[in-house]
DNA sequence: TAGGCCATCTGGTCCT
DNA sequence: AGGACCAGATGGCCTA
């Protein structure tokens, strides 16, 4: 009866194929169940009945196979015929082909041969469709002890992996410019503000001049939420005392004599504070949305100047007051007291050298002292220790002190 | 209560 | 085979 099928030679369909193929034409279930088995155990009437009723779509199908295929290319690797057992059937998922799943099956070879007949011994149980693939092993209570097992191991493997990406974090969090031990920056806050920081840097190096403050903040929060983008900005001090306290009158440059930038005069106009980024009613300003023009993507061009904010862009009263601290919200508030002032003192120590400052580019701090940077603890170093300046740090401090 | 953030578990994939 | 890495799911915690 199978002989029709082999009118060439090179189409080697097996009995279990044939039959696989015609249990699936007659819509019969039970394919992936173990054929061979099935093949035998089927009543000759059942048998008969099959083979009547799709042989002819066999012949034809057989003979398009022939002329359509010289069976190589329809091989798969474990010598399944594709054609002869179609490709839905074969892309269906292959439940146990995947490790995990090996695993939960276990991995051991025993009561395989056993594990057949009990698989096919419920061939008449039910209308669930079988599967093809590798089968699954008996879960053996040995079999699940180990299975559990690993799983922990690689939970607890997990779970240091993660604790260690979390200390990274924490030691890159002490070295961007706004560092908390109370208020900790969110991981992806951490790095887009670690990401700016970098930016910022390399643009001060590659310009030559220390940028205003204003351009350096908005270099730092370009992207950063807006509690991240306060909590910044007050890390810098610039607070509605500051600004309230020194406004300009003649719309030209102030010094904040009450921040550490004042010991260093630095330029800042008036007009900027009052600029088409600050948001009335939430107290802070709109750093991130600002737009430098067009190309600018957060890196000024090298060579380049910083935003003219003598432009009328930057034109105008010099009120609201802005309260850039004040406005932090969520997990990002205010620090206590004593950690904010730590927190400043280690950015902006121009005034305060019990403590070594943050190696902002500009402003006292970065150009007074020299004094060792406490803060900026190399990655590699934990807690709070303090230690010297990097190399890089050391550089560019001695670039803004001339 | 919704939303953000986080830790943990879990299964898949890749590499050694 | 086992470990590293990754991403999705889930639940807890906190805040507005």
């Amino acid at each position: 009866m199978f002989q029709i099928l082999f009118k060439n030679p090179n189409l080697s369909l097996t009995k279990v194929q044939l039959f696989l193929f015609l249990v699936r034409k007659t819509r019969n279930q039970q394919s992936n169940c173990s054929a061979v088995v099935l093949l035998h155990r089927l009543p000759a009437t059942m048998l008969s009945r099959l083979f009547s009723e799709v042989l002819p779509d066999v012949q034809r199908l057989a003979a398009d196979w022939v002329d359509d295929n010289d069976s190589e290319d329809c091989k798969t690797k474990d010598g399944h015929d594709r054609c002869a057992l179609g490709e839905d059937e074969l892309d269906e998922p292959q439940e146990g082909s995947s490790r995990a799943e090996s695993e939960m099956a276990g991995d051991d070879d025993e009561d395989d041969e056993a594990e057949e007949e009990e698989e096919c011994g419920d061939e008449n149980s039910g209308d669930k469709p079988k599967k093809r693939g590798p089968k699954k092993r008996k879960m053996t209570a040995a079999r699940v002890e180990r299975s559990k097992v690993r799983r922990l191991k690689a939970n607890a493997r997990e779970r240091t992996r993660m604790h260690d990406l979390n200390s990274a974090l924490d030691n890159l969090r002490k070295v961007v410019p706004c560092y908390s031990k109370t208020q900790k920056l969110s991981k992806i806050e951490t790095l887009r503000l670690a990401k700016n920081y970098i930016l910022a840097l390399g643009e001060i190096l590659r310009n030559g001049k220390r940028p205003d403050v204003v351009t350096y903040v908005q270099m730092l929060c370009k992207g950063l939420s807006q509690p991240t983008t306060n909590l910044v900005a007050g890390c810098l001090q610039l607070n509605t005392r500051n600004f309230l306290t020194e406004q300009c009158t003649d719309g030209a440059r102030f010094h904040m004599p009450s921040s550490p930038f004042s010991v260093h005069p630095y330029p800042y106009r008036c007009s900027r504070i009052s600029s088409p980024h600050y948001q009335p009613g939430t107290g802070a300003l709109n750093l991130r949305g600002h737009s430098y023009g067009p190309g600018y993507d957060g890196v000024f061009p090298a060579g380049g100047t910083s935003p003219d904010y003598s432009s009328p862009d930057y034109e105008g009263q010099h009120s609201p007051p802005v309260c850039l601290n004040g406005g932090l919200s969520g997990r990002q508030q205010e620090p206590p007291e004593t950690d904010r002032n730590y927190h400043y003192s280690m950015h902006y120590s121009g005034l305060s050298t019990s403590r070594p400052s943050h190696s902002l580019p500009f402003g006292p701090s970065g150009a007074r002292s020299g004094v060792a940077h406490s803060e900026n603890i190399p990655p590699f170093h934990d807690g709070h220790l303090h230690h010297d300046r990097a190399p890089p740090y050391e550089d560019l401090n001695a670039f803004f002190h001339n």
